[in-house]
DNA sequence: GTGCCCCAGTTTGTCGAACA
DNA sequence: TGTTCGACAAACTGGGGCAC
């Protein structure tokens, strides 16, 4: 069951609201001893996360199905940080070598012999809430119930955004739902492009310069087939000298058409990387391309 | 050194169904 | 007939691993 972006906050007596916790979706199975961690698309996790698999291992004995997020918690900034799991997921370093991670459950589906998927989500939460209450090495996403409260707490600490589910709904596969909500908290920065990424022929995405002139990333969301039609009609008007080498896009099937007139964009994405880049950009607005 | 793959999350584009 | 909506596929980002 995953949760549709929306823009607006809904509020009422229907609605329970949680922290979106900035990690990697994961399902976690509990039979006859035996733990399996498996992502969304039901790939094998179980390796990749011994602390949590041995966590499980020990808490429970009966059969349980679980959703939840596996996060690593950064205490200085108080929140989670995405890259920490993602550099378990890609490097295959040992788990024994890199930061500890926490598996934050909300959501229980099977318990025992009892399926629990048809039960409004109130009560799975509070069933879940019951369970860990044996178990501490586990963290529990707590239900609130003032929506645009947690909203403005979230922003001031700079979490990735908050949940909103509805009370009353069962569990539903994917997002054939409009039961869990999300609206995700955006940075936006005013930058300009001095080039254009072209992929066989193709516009692919636009080199991004911060206010300092420093490269921040590069942009392709929000790039649409006529915007990028129009950006390469502008690139081949007005092509510029190579702003500096390697160019961000070496090692790849990529050339870079420099421009002599830099392009103003504002663009909004989720955080700053740990290295300064832009994590998940996405063009808002672009000014500077003349009308064709 | 190069090129490809991995993977999650997100958006865009396309197609078909439902509805006014 | 035209519009809206939903489902699905494809494209895109990041950095490390791996084969050549």
């Amino acid at each position: 069951m995953a949760p549709i972006a929306v823009d607006d906050i809904p509020e009422g007596e229907e609605w329970g609201y949680q922290l979106k916790w900035d990690g990697v979706r994961i399902l976690a199975l509990v039979e006859h001893g035996k733990v399996t961690l498996m992502s969304r698309k039901l790939l094998d996790k179980t390796a990749l996360y011994p602390e949590i698999t041995e966590c499980l291992r020990s808490g429970f004995q009966q059969r349980l199905l679980l959703d939840g997020e596996v996060i690593y918690f950064d205490p200085e900034q108080g929140r989670p940080v995405f890259q920490k799991v993602l550099q378990r997921e890609r490097s295959r370093v040992a788990a024994a070598q890199s930061p500890r991670l926490t598996y934050v459950l909300f959501d229980l589906l099977i318990d025992g012999e009892e399926d629990l998927r048809t039960l409004p989500y109130e009560q799975r939460h509070a069933r879940l809430q019951e369970l860990m209450a044996k178990q501490p090495g586990l963290l529990l996403s707590e239900l609130f119930r003032d929506g645009p409260r947690l909203w403005e707490w979230a922003q001031e600490r700079g979490w990735e955004g908050i949940v909103i589910k509805r009370l009353s709904a069962p569990y539903r596969e994917g997002k054939k739902h409009k039961d869990w909500l999300k609206k995700k908290i955006a940075l936006t920065v005013q930058a300009s492009s001095p080039g254009i990424i072209l992929r066989e022929g193709r516009v692919a995405s636009l080199v991004v310069l911060g206010e300092d002139d420093a490269y921040i990333g590069r942009v392709s969301l929000g790039l649409t087939e006529p915007l990028r039609r129009q950006l390469l009609s502008f690139a081949q008007q007005h092509p510029g000298p190579p702003r500096w080498s390697p160019s961000p896009a070496a090692g790849r099937k990529e050339q870079i058409q420099w421009l002599s007139l830099p392009l103003q964009l504002t663009v909004t994405f989720l955080e700053w990387s740990q290295d300064g880049m832009m994590r998940h950009p996405k063009l808002l607005h672009l000014e500077g391309l003349k009308p064709e």
